[in-house]
DNA sequence: ACTCAAGTGGACATCTTGTCCGTTTGCAAT
DNA sequence: ATTGCAAACGGACAAGATGTCCACTTGAGT
């Protein structure tokens, strides 16, 4: 879960999401310490379970905020109260298993880490985001809904982590580039390639290494 | 307008798009010629404007066959008849559109056409794809939701096109990577790009047209 | 002119959304 | 313990969208 959840919320407080970004801007708020009450902590715990089963078991587009508030056992306006939208939820779930891999990039061991050559880490992250996409598409499906994936907080860490590396290539102009790079990860996309393609992860993770390398290719700067 | 809208239709017909590949599909269906109604054609003319509009003025997203139905001053189940959604309606109208360039990319000459090499070709493709994204991106955008871009047949033939480049390099692997270098034209991401970055359509275009030349780089094969 | 299938559009039942507001409940101060 | 109060809860409501049904209208061959 993110750390500025202990956040006291206004009416449809959005739970901001992406680690890093998350703890700079509400550093400021945080000393306040509005602690959350046992049973709303009870309550969102039961949202969270529910709607992670919900996500996977029906296509993740068609998750109500009436179906999770059911499955949850609790009143419509007791999930408005954390979630403005079901996709804001699917977020909050994604939140948590991207955080450590948000940890391993900036952390971890090299290819992941730092230490490695751009291109090296470029190859490293798609394949370590194709294994989060494997294990997690239903909930990176239900999170695309709604407001777009480029609002969410993890999206502005990889965007962040990706230009780090161009940079780091020595990219002339990385901006229009960092987008353009994430593209191949897009759930959507993955999702039509794995289910409806056919194709196998590991093909998938050839090709993408591939790319990545040939991306940020060793020898010229550009 | 599609060919095969000439076709007899169901209750809820989908307009097949996509040139060459609904060609295809619909030519063992075409002799019967059970041509439209005058006021049908009328009907549906005034459909495709009113969406155009409405498309283009509010948020994409957020046409509904209701609005759509009012604006054209049809019923609703008339406009049920033609379209079973708002997107099909915005795929219509781009579909018109695309028409031209898929016409370029296989009679034209090059870049676009035959003759050029195919990184070359494909940064011709990129430039004309942003050139339609920038003058349609409300219908790019209304065609996105409900089912996706992927099922399109303009999508189709673009992945027709790609993977020929990709075949006449050498690429290994050609599939999984067709989508991979399809994937920054996203409309969504053009979106963002343009209109929440700012940056401008030269700067992209500059961006895609380094990309596609190394990711085809002359010299190795695959 | 006549016939009939194709086409039309109003209406209906259902579902979802977002908010309002009276009631309940946790927690801390007494 | 008791009590007071703000936080939290959830039923209910109005607005609007969806997809389908069906009685009526109209275009085009005979």
């Amino acid at each position: 879960m993110s750390d500025d959840e202990q956040r006291g919320q206004g009416a449809a407080p959005v739970p901001r999401v992406g680690g890093l970004l998350g703890d700079l801007q509400a550093a400021d708020e945080r000393p306040v310490a509005p602690r959350r009450r046992a049973d709303a902590e009870r309550n969102r715990t039961q949202i969270l379970t529910a709607a992670e089963r919900l996500f996977a078991e029906q296509d993740p587009r068609t998750v109500t905020m009436d179906r999770i508030a059911k499955a949850a056992g609790v009143g419509r306006a007791t999930l408005y109260r954390s979630f403005p939208d079901p996709s804001s939820v699917a977020v909050a779930l994604l939140d948590e298993h991207e955080r450590r891999l948000q940890g391993q990039l900036i952390y971890g061991p090299p290819p992941l880490g730092p230490g490695a050559p751009a291109g090296e880490r470029l190859a490293a992250f798609y394949l370590a985001m194709l294994d989060l996409l494997e294990r997690h598409l239903p909930l990176a499906l239900g999170a695309e809904t709604g407001a777009a994936r480029f609002r969410t907080g993890a999206y502005g860490f990889w965007r962040v982590h990706v230009r780090t590396l161009l940079v780091a290539h020595g990219v002339r102009d990385p901006d229009p580039l960092i987008d353009i790079a994430l593209s191949p990860l897009s759930p959507e996309l993955f999702r039509f390639q794995r289910h409806e393609l056919g194709l196998s992860v590991e093909r998938i993770g050839r090709s993408l290494t591939a790319f990545a390398r040939r991306l940020l290719e060793s020898g010229d700067g550009d």
